[in-house]
RNA sequence: GGAGAGAUGUCCGAGUGGUCGAAGGAGCUUGACUCGAAAUCAAGUGUGCCCCGUUCGGGGUACCUAGGGUUCGAAUCCCUAUCUCUCCUCCA
């Protein structure tokens, strides 16, 4: 929920950021604003009349008992007269109400003011790590190592395209990054781990973003309710509706969930392999934090994630989005690329985000300081810790031998047995 | 799935048609006492919105799970939904 006194405030520096993020409909602010005062028109209206009701009413029972019959039936019409009026006004109140709603529902988060300009390609260098693997041979992709164990054709066969069957160690991999990643970060980190519903309702995905404007891009049942597309969702929604006080925050919750993504708009990206699907499992970050915190504690976030992939040994590089490409709810991004040698480039592991207090306000989320009387909206920030296909992914392509095998990192090995390497197949 | 009970403020809990934003308690804040703490005593202590004055208040309005309804008037009565609890049924 964007916030109107921002947009009363500081309309200019508000419209600028929405074209910064090449949003198309910049005529939302105008119509917010539009909305937001002839709903004051209309609310102050129906308060005096609604004030004038309540005062009569008080004589009701002084009258009922001391008056004649006469001059209560009087007053009883004349209020009567009245309540029709008030109630008159409720319908309008209500859907102007909606109207303005839904608008500030659709009109993305603000950005900092020194959110770089642009968009995919304009992403900001921040810092890299690690050392590229050097190869005597030609590096092969992921799903061309290890091919027999990735089955898309099974996956095809049981739900459709862009679902996959792990067999043997590749699903044993798997589940040794969640138990890996989960751990560092409760173990070491001082995150709690949560396991949240993978179903949630309406009412959540809209604190979060997803809904109303991206519906398109879920999963959603007979019941009315949504695949999570990230364990951000219900791990956000945590404190839905609640006062949290000072002493709490930082929070900061872990969970592993499976995601569940539609990927409209995707067609024909990433259609070989294991890198875009439909059903992909990630270990997500949450915090809550006081505003003036968000940013250190964004900063830690990321390094917790890169964490992960330091342990692993795999090199990767941290940028930030340029406007354009960030998330609709996010004010700031900073996404994590690890190296895949087979494919030749980086791809995006995790993205950090700190969403201000915009899901906050849209989910009611607040705090209360010690010794203050009002509240205020927290800070909600999330990335991944990490995307575990990719990972799974990122492992096989630097770890890979001239032979087809696959070397397991020596950090994960706890994990897996004591396994030290997957044979070709 | 069947039967019943319930949902009140940060928490516990009273309230069954008007004087209820809501008793009482806990917690919290401030003050007194104290070298300090504890204990004790006193005062204060919900949120959103609208209007007016604009350090900071004043007035109004709405909110007792949510949405409808009855009524001049609803926390209180009726309906629906959601959730919780108990019993039965079923189940990993």
């Amino acid at each position: 929920m964007f916030d109107i006194q921002l947009i009363i405030r500081e309309k200019e520096r508000v419209l600028a950021a929405m074209r910064k993020r090449n949003f198309a409909d910049i005529n939302l602010v105008d119509k917010a604003l539009e909305l937001h005062e002839k709903r004051r028109r209309l609310i102050t209206e129906a308060e005096t009349l609604r004030a004038e009701q309540n005062r009569r009413s008080k004589e009701m029972p002084q009258v009922t008992k001391n008056g004649p019959p006469e001059e209560k039936r009087a007053l009883q019409e004349e209020l009567k007269v009245l309540a029709e009026k008030v109630k008159s006004f409720q319908p309008l109140v209500r859907a102007i109400e909606e109207e303005l709603a839904a608008v500030l529902l659709a009109i993305p988060n603000m950005l900092p003011d020194d959110a770089p300009e642009g968009g995919e390609d304009n992403a900001v260098f921040i810092k890299e790590w690690g050392k590229k693997p050097d190869f005597s041979f030609a590096p092969r992709e992921h799903d061309d190592l290890c091919m027999r164990l990735f089955d898309f054709a099974r996956g095809a066969t049981l739900a459709g395209s862009r679902f996959a069957v792990l067999w043997g160690p590749l699903a044993t991999l798997e589940r040794a990054l969640i138990s890996f990643m989960l751990d560092i970060h409760t173990r070491e980190r001082g995150y709690t781990e949560v396991l949240p519903p993978f179903l949630v309702n309406r009412a959540t995905m809209t604190a979060t973003g997803q809904l109303p404007k991206f519906e398109e891009d879920l999963f959603r049942t007979n019941d009315d309710l949504f695949l999570i597309p990230t364990a951000e969702v219900p791990l956000t929604n945590l404190h839905r509706g609640e006062i949290l006080s000072e002493e709490m925050l930082p929070l900061a919750y872990c969970a592993y969930t499976p995601c569940f993504r539609r990927e409209a708009g995707n067609y024909g990206k990433d259609t070989k392999g294991y890198i875009r699907q439909h059903q992909f499992n990630k270990i997500e970050l949450v915090k809550f934090t006081r505003p003036e915190d968000s940013e250190t504690e964004l900063l830690k976030l990321l390094d917790d994630a890169e964490e992960i992939l330091r342990r692993l040994g795999l090199p990767y590089r941290v940028v930030r989005l340029a406007a354009q490409d960030q998330g609709f709810s996010s004010a700031k991004t900073y996404d994590i690329e690890v190296w895949l040698p087979g494919q030749g480039r980086y791809r995006e592991i995790s993205s950090c985000s700190t969403f201000t207090d915009y899901q906050a306000r849209r989910g009611d989320i607040r705090f209360k300081r010690k010794g203050a009387k009002a509240t205020e909206f927290v800070h909600t920030l999330n990335g991944s810790g990490l995307a575990v296909g990719r990972t799974l992914i990122a492992i096989l392509e630097n770890y890979q031998r001239a032979d087809g095998s696959v070397t397991i990192p020596p950090a994960l090995r706890p994990y897996t047995g004591g396994w030290e390497k997957i044979e070709p197949t």
